[in-house]
RNA sequence: GGGAGCAUAGCUCAGUUGGUUCAGAGCAUCUGCCUUACAAGCAGAGGGUCCGCGGUUCGAGCCCGUGUGCUCCCACCA
């Protein structure tokens, strides 16, 4: 056995421990490790299962920053469940992103192959997409191997899979039987660039700087004033347009009736300029009168307002549009020319006929494919639709009940229930090649039938018709993306293609969802919904989102500024879990992330301090002896101290994670390791040079940091493993190594530890103040009642503070520094010469201090009304530190009058 | 236009049942140390009107109102 960990050296005794962890060898190592020996794997069994399914990562490039948040979370929840006896699956997987990965193929097409997608067949085409799909797709998922990310490969899936892209077909038929998909004209955002559909939430508003046209129309019938062309008169009405070219399209103008100056206008005509078209003037209270010039020209096919008053009044359609986004016939003018040469053509054209009053500048909001960053273009087509309104009822409870929690607050729980209480039927027609083709069979009339496959349509066409041998054509357009990726958590176990099966009714529901709070609506709710509606039981039972990655700056990242850092140079520099650290030290649960790589810094020096502490162990573990010396009492201080400490660290961590307060956990744990057990621990039981530490301090602290590498390595998985074998022969692997149970910390010990504390800082600042270097030797004299309370710690005590000699009760013949530690007075001695005033400074401040505080606690004692109201053991404390206070300003005084 | 959130040290942020030994952490700054695990380190220190104003309360960083300044989401104003 173990052929393979021969090969990997774990431990060998003659070799020299670096100075410095070096990350690159033992994460390779590991990762391999834990695959042969299947750790990431998991079948359904008799445990509890622990189960998250990854949001796929878009085939269109690699992992950025965001998704290294997102995955390292996963990761985390997933080894802490591991560890902690749930049969933990993490399923992976990708998305193939139809319309972002289709226009980077067709770019990539025209860029590296010069290859015009127009002159592909719809199967070359997708020849292309599913090689870029694999090349991508595999980098993606090496960089969630190279991350630590502990997923089961064998159940990697992606959307487009065999199964998942029946599982799709086999839904939309379902669907469409239950009469929740139809077929219907529809005023959609058009993307011109991609030339497809686009769902309202796939369309993204911004601020633009654009321009309002004044444009005039001639009144018809009437006599053209010859005076001053720049007067609004009888002859002519000036409509304000933020869109020239869709003036052929106009159908109408409109006022609202309330409107004096327009009411004159009652059944005129007036002329669409330059096409000189007729069009009515019609009046709807729908027009602002105050906005422009209060009057509005109606076109039916480019503005959704329009569309609306056009069915109101029974206007006609005229498109001038074409699917690139150039001019159609309909438009008569500048045909095939894009939109927006076509505006600049016209603007000058009206400019030139003096049709063109005046044009304002005009902040506005355009609507942008988010997908191609084009303006989207409001267009009248036949699209597909899902229904949605009783679908959103089931999932929105599950969230309103409290059946999903939704973390880090609530604060996503308003958000969510307004938009599935005002959801809108979903476009989920796509005119692309890149995804799974509507399942929709069309005679040459134009009827249609549905169905899972093309014989199975034939079938139905002929019944329903009663017709033999009519040619049928499926339908081009393909499904929306989401309208994949909204079955998720349900197809990775094949849930809809093979429903009962033994992994779905095992893993599902699924226990979290950790994604990023932009696609709570392109995603997160549709999956609950399709959840209820097919497996009429939540796909999940918490949704943590993750915020928004920014540079330090604040800043989007994004390419374009450059700022978005390589993920797999950030793992060469600083180690993969040193990159975890910083992206999950800085993170409270949904706030955005301003990333610095500063706490990757604090992440790689975090790694080698864990090295030190090893090396420091391997040191001792040479020389280790059994003996029973004096120093074995404060060894047993020291060892009883911290497993108290561990013990409550261990309980506040657990309750952290379970709220899903992971980087607070880190930095607790982060905090117990480097301050706790390095800092103050490993120096107590340390040795003096040249000595050998007891063996079973040597053991003690060794359990202990087998305890603390536990914690951590869900966090810091490689690092952990690594020196989790460093320091013994082991049979077991950390990263299956259970968590045990956690006993109760005593307070009392905890307390007695705070004290030996709190007096060696004190006496080391007593020291430095007054400019007693640290090496130099001083003799401590402490004033106490309690001198026996000291004996396991004084050994300790003069170990740190660098004290030969501790007498109890004595006063100093010569000069001293006196501190106070708690209720105690402490003389230190030294050689040095005290200046008196900076004692005396320094103690006089104190005294300022506790002063004021004894007043206020006092005026507080006083208040009759605190007494009467406040808690009985609020009470108690106050008069606590009323006595506290007092004791202290009492020993400053003397000694200020000794002085 | 509608809704939500945020404002605490120079920077990034904790502060979850309101109790002045809770005003904290990490960076950054300053001082002293190359002390045999670690200079990627050790020992210390300084630094804040908890955004302004008002209210509730014996007591407010925390609760309520309001003003200011940011951020996000939703929405069809030409």
């Amino acid at each position: 056995m173990f052929v393979h960990l021969q090969a990997i050296n774990f431990f060998d005794k003659n070799m020299e421990l670096s100075k410095n962890y070096i990350p690159a060898d033992a994460e390779e190592k590991w990762y391999q490790h834990w695959m042969k020996k299947n750790y990431f794997k998991s079948e359904p069994d008799d445990r509890t299962p622990f189960t998250i399914v990854i949001p796929p990562p878009n085939v269109t490039g690699v992992l950025h920053m965001g998704h290294t948040l997102n995955e390292t979370v996963q990761d985390i929840l997933i080894r802490k469940a591991r560890m902690s006896g749930f049969n933990a699956c993490w399923v992976p997987g990708s998305d193939h992103a139809s319309i972002a990965t289709e226009a980077k193929v067709v770019d990539m097409l025209k860029r590296e192959k010069g290859i015009d997608k127009n002159n592909l067949s719809r199967e070359e085409f997708l020849k292309y997409a599913f090689e870029w799909k694999e090349k991508y797709g595999n980098i993606i998922y090496s960089q969630i191997a190279k991350l630590g990310c502990s997923v089961d490969w064998d159940r990697t899936t992606f959307t487009m899979d065999d199964h998942y892209y029946k599982a799709v077909i086999k839904v939309f038929v379902d669907l469409y039987k239950k009469g929740l998909i139809y077929r219907g004209a529809r005023m959609i955002n058009w993307d011109p660039a991609a030339q497809t559909a686009l769902s309202d939430e796939e369309v993204e508003y911004k601020d633009v700087m654009g321009k309002l046209y004044y444009v005039k129309y001639a009144v018809s019938g009437r006599q053209k004033a010859e005076s001053n062309p720049e007067k609004i008169d009888d002859d002519y009405i000036v409509i304000a347009t933020q869109r020239p070219e869709t003036i052929m399209g106009d159908v109408a103008v409109c006022a609202n009736p309330n409107d004096e100056r327009y009411k004159n206008l009652q059944g005129k005509k007036v002329i669409v300029p330059l096409i000189n078209k007729e069009v009515p003037v019609i009046f709807d209270e729908y027009v602002d009168k105050d906005f422009g010039t209060g009057i509005l020209k109606i076109t039916p096919a480019h503005d959704i307002n329009d569309f609306n008053i056009g069915l109101k009044f029974n206007l006609p359609v005229v498109d001038t549009l074409n699917e690139d986004g150039t001019l159609s016939e309909a438009a008569q003018i500048f045909v095939g020319e894009d939109r927006f040469v076509a505006r600049k053509k016209i603007v000058d054209e009206l400019r030139e006929k003096g049709l063109l009053l005046k044009e304002e500048e005009y902040v506005t909001r355009l609507g942008y494919s988010q997908r191609t960053n084009v303006v989207a273009e409001p267009k009248i087509s036949t699209q597909w639709f899902v229904k949605m309104k009783d679908l959103a009822q089931p999932a929105l409870k599950q969230v309103t009940s409290g059946k999903i929690q939704i973390h880090p607050n609530e604060k996503f729980n308003a958000t969510y229930k307004y938009w599935l209480e005002n959801v809108k039927d979903w476009c989920i027609s796509r005119q692309l090649w890149w995804g799974q083709q509507i399942p929709a069979w069309y005679d040459e009339e134009g009827r249609f039938v549905v169905a899972e496959t093309e014989n199975e349509a034939k079938e139905i066409y002929n019944k329903q018709y009663a017709t033999n041998n009519v040619q049928l054509k499926q339908d081009e357009d393909v499904l929306d993306t989401w309208f994949s990726s909204w079955l998720w958590p349900m197809e990775v176990f094949y849930g809809i293609s093979n429903p009962g099966n033994k992994d779905i009714n095992y893993y599902y529901p699924t226990s979290v969802l950790v994604t990023g709070q932009d696609i709570i609506f392109f995603w997160v709710a549709r999956m609950i919904m399709a959840g209820m509606e097919y497996m009429h039981e939540k796909p999940f039972t918490d949704v943590y989102f993750t915020g928004m990655v920014r540079d330090k700056m604040g800043r989007k990242m994004s390419k374009s500024l450059g700022n978005s850092p390589d993920l797999l140079l950030l793992i060469h520099e600083y180690g993969a879990d040193a990159v975890r650290f910083g992206i999950m030290i800085s993170s409270p649960a949904g706030n955005d992330l301003l990333f610095d790589e500063s706490s990757l810094e604090q992440g790689k020096f975090f790694n080698n301090k864990l090295w030190n502490a090893m090396k420091l162990l391997k040191m001792w573990e040479e020389g280790a002896i059994t003996r029973d010396q004096l120093s074995v009492r404060s060894e047993e201080f020291a060892i009883n101290w911290f497993e108290n400490r561990l013990n409550e660290v261990r309980s506040a961590v657990e309750i952290l994670m379970s709220q899903f307060r992971l980087s607070e956990a880190l930095k607790t744990i982060y905090s117990l390791i480097w301050d706790d057990f390095c800092s103050w621990f490993l120096e107590w039981i340390k040795p003096e040079y040249g000595k050998s530490i007891d063996q079973k301090t040597y053991e003690k602290a060794v359990s202990f940091f087998d305890d603390l590498l536990q914690m951590l390595h869900p966090f810091m998985p490689f690092i952990t493993e690594e020196i989790y074998h460093l320091l013994k022969d082991r049979k077991d692997d950390l990263m299956v190594k259970q968590f045990g149970r956690i006993e109760n910390a005593n307070s009392e010990i905890l307390m007695e530890g705070n004290k030996l504390k709190n007096a060696i800082s004190a006496i080391r600042d007593a020291k430095n103040k007054n400019n007693v270097k640290p090496k130099e030797k001083i003799s401590l004299f402490i004033q106490t009642n309690e001198a026996s309370s000291y004996e396991p710690i004084k050994e300790i005590l003069s170990k740190q503070t660098n004290a030969d000699h501790i007498f109890f009760n004595q006063v100093p013949a010569s000069s001293s520094i006196m501190t106070v530690v708690g209720n105690e007075k402490i003389y230190i001695k030294s050689d040095t010469a005290i200046d008196t005033a900076v004692q005396r400074d320094k103690l006089e401040k104190d005294l300022q201090y506790l002063k004021g505080f004894l007043i206020t606690v006092e005026k507080k004692l006083s208040n009759d009304r605190f007494v009467q109201n406040a808690k009985p053991e609020v009470i108690e404390l106050e008069r606590k530190k009323k006595a506290d206070a007092e004791t202290k300003i009492n020993l400053i005084e003397q000694t200020l009058s000794s002085l």
